[in-house]
DNA sequence: TACCGCGATGTGATCTTATAACATTACATT
DNA sequence: AATGTAATGTTATAAGATCACATCGCGGTA
């Protein structure tokens, strides 16, 4: 997959397809995992540090044999079991999401708090930003308390057109 | 049904959140399908006919190749691609839905009106309730403004324990 | 130290889901 | 009948995900 524009998210921003500082951003992401797989007594292994990282990378979606191929190429194993293992880990303790339109992973914006997360895909450059929705998530324990459903997590994906690609296309 | 639930289905078999006339609610949806194809100068051939029926039977999310053994039973294409653009026709046209989170298929139970659909899915049963999310919508857009993000579709699915495997459970 | 238990990794095989590519058929219009 | 287009049939393969089992690393314990 060819690295396109840098896009996506702002740290601070209730989301958005925007610059940012990178640097600070990865190290600043890092810290926080470390951080909290210590606070719950889980262990942040090699393997699990640098497919967090290959996502903060690239911060776009990527699918597990992209995350795969990289992890090959530093010299970790290259079977699938191992991508999806660590993504597992990722995903189950809010560090990384799963993108379910996409087939796709990356990582957390907004570590801090537990949150129910919601997507915008562009489906001309593939670009994904986070943004938070408390809201969301009331409108829809509502219609389950209706019935009695119980909602354990939710998974909220838009797709349509960015910003940046809107552009392009009135050019 | 005079479409009053506002959620959902579920059929004489283990599943959906309540119980229904099955026989009227499956020929409504086809005579809906027919008119909506009709009205929008499609074409609601056999095989699309016969996938939308078969949803419609189940009245649950179906992968595309349990779809397909159906299909080869009944004596069409036997072939992934035949199941697949039988979907694609249907989702595109409303009539039927993708729920992301299981890589499956289910028809849609609200023919009337175009919609942003938002799912319940029991992860014991596997059962499928769909509900109408009119504000779920909302939210997003203005989310989406903030950013100049454009929405065409969006995928709302909230993964939890129905009803009845709640009652299972506390038995 | 030596041993045990357990979670994390490594590896090969396999299974499921989805699409590419191209040939053929059905249908409406002329 | 001739043509253009949409739909279907078919082969092959890509892409995503899991199973099963061997091995390693590390903390606790005898």
């Amino acid at each position: 997959m060819t690295s396109k524009a840098t896009i996506i998210n702002t740290g601070s921003q209730p989301l958005g397809f925007a610059q940012h500082n990178h640097g600070a951003c990865m190290s600043e992401a890092l810290a926080a995992a470390e951080a909290r797989c210590a606070a719950g007594g889980l262990r942040f292994t090699p393997v699990r540090r640098k497919v967090l990282e290959i996502l903060l990378q690239d911060h776009r979606a990527l699918g597990a044999y992209s995350i795969l191929d990289r992890l090959r190429e530093e010299g970790f194993g290259s079977q699938p079991p191992v991508a999806y293992r660590a993504l597992d880990f990722l995903v189950a303790n809010g560090l990384a999401h799963k993108i379910e339109r996409l087939n796709a992973f990356i990582a957390c914006v907004h570590t801090h708090h537990s949150h129910t997360p919601a997507f915008m895909i562009c489906r001309l450059c593939d670009a994904v930003a986070e943004a938070l929705s408390t809201t969301a998530r009331g409108v829809l324990h509502d219609a389950a308390h209706a019935t009695g459903f119980h909602i354990e997590r939710a998974v909220i994906e838009a797709e349509g057109i960015c910003p940046g690609c809107t552009e392009k296309a009135q050019a």
